[in-house]
DNA sequence: GGTTCTTGATCGACCAGTCAATAAACGATA
DNA sequence: TATCGTTTATTGACTGGTCGATCAAGAACC
């Protein structure tokens, strides 16, 4: 039944099948058999084309990362002015696809097994670096305080990922998107020697 | 050897074994030989005093969210003012005990757990609500969103505690409280009409 | 005929939970 | 206070099940 290049077709499907069954179970301990059934495969076969479940996961988290950058980057050609450059990685964050409740789950559980494995851990490290440097270059002619100000959307989005992942009820990405531009709002106007 | 009434010394000696192990793994799927050992016992032991894995999980968290249920309960007895109010509780999350590295962990890790465990995200629902209240108490006579403004400190204290999980470098809980009171400063200042 | 796929069967490790057995403390009471 | 039955504490050994990983063999393609 095969007929070209199955690799890259196993590989996709493996890891949109690790997606789901993270994302439904909402932990990381699913089993090899539970991804490969989902895939229509065998264990066997996941373990043919990934080597170890450590590597099927590592592929895992980098596909979602790479997804996340490529809808980044998009959004940012897309833009022109600084304010605008902030406002679309804002966006992104809470986009359908970004903001669906299993990549939100598997976000999670990635972020915890990172605390375990060095390498989950680097490659986060790279995604919170680009997130950074993506703020701030727009930020900085935004904002005084444009290192608190990043810090502050980053962990905006981070908890609203979290409570997010929690709630059993509607998803709400606008209400999200809209406490996180307020905030910015908040930092954009907020002239120095308002406060205090 | 046993003297007198063992059962409270052990299972607090468990629970705080698990918290312990748990913080240091940083995951939930810590055995329970490895958190007996911890305790001194046998994992027979641990067994005969919480049944059930889950249930001693579960005694945990309720442990973890009690304690500071007390600090916050403490905290907020200090206070007069509504603003007060609503920096104490801030003040509190980011409290030594509250802010260490293993509390965090163990957070993070009961709250991924949670999407599977009905009896844990019912325990973080009554944490969630409680803390909800004592914010809105002090928010409802400072600004003019009190609900969103309730969220985005929620949010922003999720948001640094994960933050916290994945940073290799200093805890630095200054800085996160510094961060929350500023988004605070900014939604009381915001005059209505002045953004927008 | 050799490479690429694919699987069922199987192995070894690990782990939650059970159980029977040991040991210590307690309490009554003669 | 010596003794003995009862309750409490504690463990080592065992079990049943699960899961990651391997492997040899089969099936389809070139």
């Amino acid at each position: 039944m095969p007929k070209l290049g199955m690799e890259p077709l196993r590989r996709k499907a493996l890891i949109d099948a690790a997606i789901g069954a993270i994302g439904e179970r909402g932990s990381l301990d699913v089993t090899m058999a539970q991804i490969a059934k989902r895939a229509g495969v065998s264990s066997a076969l996941a373990h043919h084309y990934f080597g170890a479940k450590d590597d099927l996961l590592h592929a895992t988290m980098r596909h979602i990362l790479a997804e996340l950058g490529r809808d980044v980057r998009t959004a940012l050609g897309e833009t022109t002015t600084p304010e605008e450059r902030v406002r679309a990685i804002i966006a992104v964050n809470f986009s359908v696809k970004q903001f669906a409740s299993e990549t939100v789950a598997a976000w999670l559980t990635f972020y915890v097994e990172a605390q375990r494995s060095e390498r989950l851990r680097r490659l986060l490290r790279i995604y919170a670096r680009r997130l950074h440097s993506n703020l701030m270059s727009g930020l900085r002619s935004l904002v005084t305080e444009p290192e608190q100000t990043a810090e502050g959307i980053a962990a905006l989005i981070d908890g609203l990922y979290i409570r997010r992942a929690l709630k059993d009820g509607a998803p709400d990405a606008a209400s999200a998107i809209a406490l996180v531009n307020d905030y910015l709002d908040l930092k954009i106007h907020a002239v120095r020697g308002d406060i205090i």
